[in-house]
DNA sequence: ACCTGAACACCGTTCAAGT
DNA sequence: ACCTGAACACCGTTCAAGT
C-alpha cells in the first residue's frame, strides 16, 4: 500500500475554510510573528505587519491576542522554549547555573530584540520564564544558598542576564550593534581630544584598553555573572 | 532706587521675535521636552508632542536636533547632570562608589522612563554620562583595582545600575509599576495553583517570600551592586 | 537661516457590519 | 464566533515653499 497523499481536512474541523486561506489561530499568528521577528527584529513585529503577512486585517488578531504586548510576550516565551534546565548536581551546581544563565542569554540574543520584552515586563510570567526561574532557584538550593538569599540572587542574576542580552542586540542585527559600538567609541575619542588633557583622565587612561575590547559578546556576560556568583559566596560567609 | 521691571529684550537679540512666541532653540526644546518627560514619561516625548507644546510644527525641531533618539539622549544627559562625583578617598572608596552608583540610579528613576534611553544606547556618550563613567573608574582606581579589570567592572556596574533603574520605572509612574508587579505576582500564584504540586516546586517554595518582598526599590539595586563589588574583590585576590 | 504646512508611510486599537 | 473595513487618534521624517 503506497503512502497516500494527505487528505484535506474535513470542512467541519476548526482550521479549514472555503477560501483556502490559512485559518487564523494563535499558533498561526505566532508562527507568522516569529518569522518576522527572526528576519526583521522586534520592531517589525507590529499588529499590522503580522496581519498583512497572514493576509488578514489587523483588527482580526484581537480575537486571539489581547494586544501587542501580549503577542510580544508569547514570542519571548517561544524564544525561551529550547533552553534546557539541568537536573541539579550539588558537586557542580555553579557551572550548571552559569550554563543555564548563558544559555538563556544566547536564546534571547538569537531572536533579535526579544530581550527588550523581558526587560519591559518586570517579571515575565509565561510558562518558560517560570520554568527557567524555577531552575535557577533549584540550582541555588543545590548550592546551599538559603531560600531568602536565593530569591534575591535569582532576581539579580535574571536582571543582569536580561540586560546583557538586551545590550547585545541594540539596533537589531549583531552587525548593526557592532557598528553602532564602533561609532560610539570613536565619538568618545574625539570628545576627549577636544577636552583639556586633565579632564576625564581615568576614562582617557582606559582608552587604549577600550579599543582592543571589541564587542561585549557573551563573554562580557559571563564576567558579570561570575562576579555576582563570587559576590554571593563572599557575602554568605 | 526701586527695582525696575525687567526690560523687554531688544529686537535684534536672538530669542526675541515679533510674534511674541518663544523662539525655537535647543535649550527651549529641551526645556519643553523635559517638562513633558517629568509629567507624562518618556513615551510622551515625541517630536510632534514637543512641537505642539511649543506652538510650532514637528518638522521645525529638525533644525536643532538630528532626530528623536538624539532628543532623548540629550534628556538623559540633563537627567544625569545633578549627580555629584566625589573626590576619591582611598579609605572609603567602596562607600563612595556605592553612593555614586545609587545616586545615578536615583537620578534616572526621577525622570520616568529615561533609564530606557541609557539601556538603548549601548554606551552613552554625552558629557554627563562620560563624567560619571570617569568618576566610577577613578574610584575603582582608588580602590587599587587594576585598569583592565576596572574597565570591565565599570561596564558591568553601569549595566546593572541602568537595568535596575529601568526595571523600577516600567509602566511610567512608580504607582503603575507597583501595580503591574502586584498583578504579575498574583498571576504566578494562580498559575502555580493550577499546576500539579510537584512542578516548579522551588518557585512554589519561594512564593511566601515573594509576597513579602514588596517592591524592588533602590534597596534591590544596592544588593546587586554589593554582590558585584564583593565579587570583584573575591576574584582579584 | 529658519520655519511652515503638507505629505508620505507608517502605528495600536475599536467597532459596526457582515458571514 | 470570528472576520472585515473603516475609522480614530496618533507616530517620525522629509521637503517644497515661504519669510
Amino acid at each position: 500500500m503506497p503512502t497516500a497523499e494527505p487528505l484535506p481536512p474535513p470542512p467541519w474541523v476548526r482550521g479549514a475554510n472555503k477560501s483556502g486561506r490559512r485559518q487564523l489561530s494563535l499558533e498561526a499568528i505566532l508562527e507568522s510573528a516569529m518569522r518576522i521577528l527572526e528576519s526583521e527584529g522586534l520592531d517589525a513585529v507590529t499588529m499590522r505587519r503580522v496581519a498583512q503577512d497572514m493576509g488578514t486585517a489587523a483588527g482580526s488578531l484581537y480575537a486571539h491576542v489581547r494586544n501587542k504586548a501580549e503577542l510580544h510576550e508569547l514570542l519571548l516565551d517561544a524564544a525561551l522554549a529550547p533552553v534546557h534546565v539541568p537536573e541539579p548536581d550539588p558537586a557542580r551546581w555553579r557551572d550548571q547555573l552559569l550554563e543555564l544563565l548563558t544559555g538563556t542569554a544566547r536564546a534571547m540574543v538569537a531572536k533579535p530584540g526579544i530581550a527588550r520584552v523581558s526587560m519591559e515586563t518586570a517579571i515575565p510570567t509565561t510558562p518558560n520564564a517560570l520554568r527557567l526561574m524555577d531552575g535557577v532557584l533549584a540550582l541555588l538550593d543545590a548550592g546551599g544558598i538559603p531560600p531568602r538569599e536565593a530569591l534575591a540572587a535569582a532576581d539579580v542574576l535574571a536582571l543582569h542576564l536580561t540586560a546583557a542580552a538586551y545590550e547585545m542586540s541594540v539596533g537589531g542585527t549583531p552587525d548593526a550593534a557592532a557598528e553602532e559600538l564602533q561609532r560610539r567609541t570613536s565619538q568618545i575619542t574625539q570628545y576627549l581630544e577636544l577636552l583639556p588633557p586633565d579632564r576625564l583622565s581615568h576614562l582617557r587612561a582606559a582608552q587604549n584598553l577600550f579599543e582592543t575590547e571589541e564587542e561585549a559578546d557573551v563573554d562580557g556576560l559571563r564576567l558579570g555573572l561570575e562576579m555576582l556568583l563570587d559576590g554571593l559566596r563572599a557575602r554568605s560567609r
